[in-house]
DNA sequence: GCCTAGGTCCCGTCA
DNA sequence: TGACGGGGCCTAGGC
């Protein structure tokens, strides 16, 4: 067994053992990696049952629990953030509970057999950046309104109709009220009748045509066929090409501050 | 370090050690667990960048991958099951890749420091049940159709209409048709929508006069408004009940089948 | 391969 | 707190 502040590793603990372990990560905070045989049992909005198998538990330090399988990406049983562990003996079995409330959900995990059992303080101040998702998307429209078609002005975007929001509200160029609704990926029914639905609602509180644009980078058959029956529009709009268009324009910002600097 | 068929367990692992450890492991389709300070590229329907920080790295023998930070139920970076697993070094970096097609995605993690790395064959034949799922309040109401109303008449369930499929389809007491839309959970605007459109698509096809039942435990302010004003009707129905039936059939089942036997 | 719908979805956001 | 929509959603089932 290796034991510093960072990093506790116990091959085999018995079950007292890993109860202190874990007592002490739980405290700490720290991050909880085991694998061992255990059976779980859920109860909050469902159910579920879990026989006996050797599975990864891991417990994270806001509380996050997840049970993994060996195949596939979801746990099998979990806790999302924010709940209480608890760890304690009864008889030869290590029972782990994840208590969250409202809505009160309980996960118990019985391990039989600990293989190991690891705690660590991960240290984890990393940025992380996602790039091509529908926010870049609305920002590289916005820049650049010709994506959408010549002469589109946007004037506002997530702006409040009834409930929901207009992903951008602006004018075509011929004058007319344009609301435009993003995608990230095919564009499917739920789609064009949401787009359809902002659009009945302003139609009636502006008492004005109102045009109504999907924009994704596919739109599926029958939603095509919706949409056309409905007279909207679509416009194919790729979610990498937005992305990129959103770093041109940063990195010309900056040329564009050096620039400047170097005439003043 | 700890090494036979089942479990092997390396603390601070030089790369070399590493590649050679991963490899047996991609070779016997063995689970991975490696925490370590790494960096994470994605490429694939977006793009994503995570820089260096302490994680937990799950590889499991069908080709998932999961990234775990320090908090949350969600891994940061991930790939489902059915990748390509590839380890190698370069310079004094881990890299590991996964690869998957159709969509072509990538995600390749970049270690710098290993502070500890295991693989297992884990032996997992333990059965799941879920209680309280749509599916089994569909073959509640199937069991006991008055969990909708006096009289109400199942014909089929998972009927499909146009594109989709409605959960239960069956007559009331007058003989009306009835389309049943079960949610397991607070019926939302998109429920309504959803057996609005299946409402829709019969009253065409059969030029008959359709209702619409909602089935959920609890519905939405707004969904309800809605609901009502398309002519819908809602039955507050509980998962929970239905899984309690379910159980209590089942039961009856078993004991009438003893009594048989006993009768015999 | 596309498309639909469920999930203990989770998660952020806003009334 | 409820409600709504996004997500690299994932996953299962049909066609």
């Amino acid at each position: 067994m290796h034991n510093d502040d960072r990093i506790v590793i116990c091959e085999s603990p018995d079950i007292d053992e890993a109860v202190d372990r874990l007592n002490e990560a739980f405290n700490e905070k720290r991050t909880i990696i085991i694998v061992g045989r255990c059976r779980v049992d859920y109860h909050g909005r469902a159910s579920s049952k879990l026989e006996p198998g050797e599975r990864i538990v891991i417990m994270k330090e806001d509380g996050a629990v997840l049970v993994h399988r060996s195949k596939g990406y979801e746990p099998v049983n979990w806790q999302p953030s924010g709940c209480i562990l608890q760890a304690l003996r009864e008889e030869d079995c290590l029972i782990i509970k994840a208590i969250k409330r409202a809505p009160r959900e309980v996960v118990t995990i019985f391990f039989d057999r600990i293989h190991f059992l690891s705690t660590f303080k991960l240290m984890d101040e990393g940025e992380f950046s996602l790039y091509a998702s529908e926010e870049e998307m609305r920002r590289a429209i916005l820049m650049e309104p010709s994506l959408i078609e010549e002469g589109f002005k946007p004037i506002d975007y997530e702006r409040r109709v009834k409930p929901g929001f207009v992903d951008i509200y602006g004018v075509d160029k011929d004058g007319r009220i344009v609301v435009v609704e993003i995608k990230r990926r095919t564009a499917g029914k739920e789609a064009v009748l949401q787009l359809e639905r902002y659009i009945e609602t302003l139609k009636r509180s502006l008492n004005k045509e109102v045009r109504g644009i999907l924009a994704a980078p596919v739109i599926s058959r029958d939603a095509r066929q919706t949409l056309l029956s409905l007279g909207l529009d679509f416009r194919r709009v790729d979610p990498k090409k937005c992305s990129e268009i959103l770093k041109r324009k940063e990195e010309k910002k900056i040329l564009d501050f050096f620039r400047h600097f170097t005439n003043a």
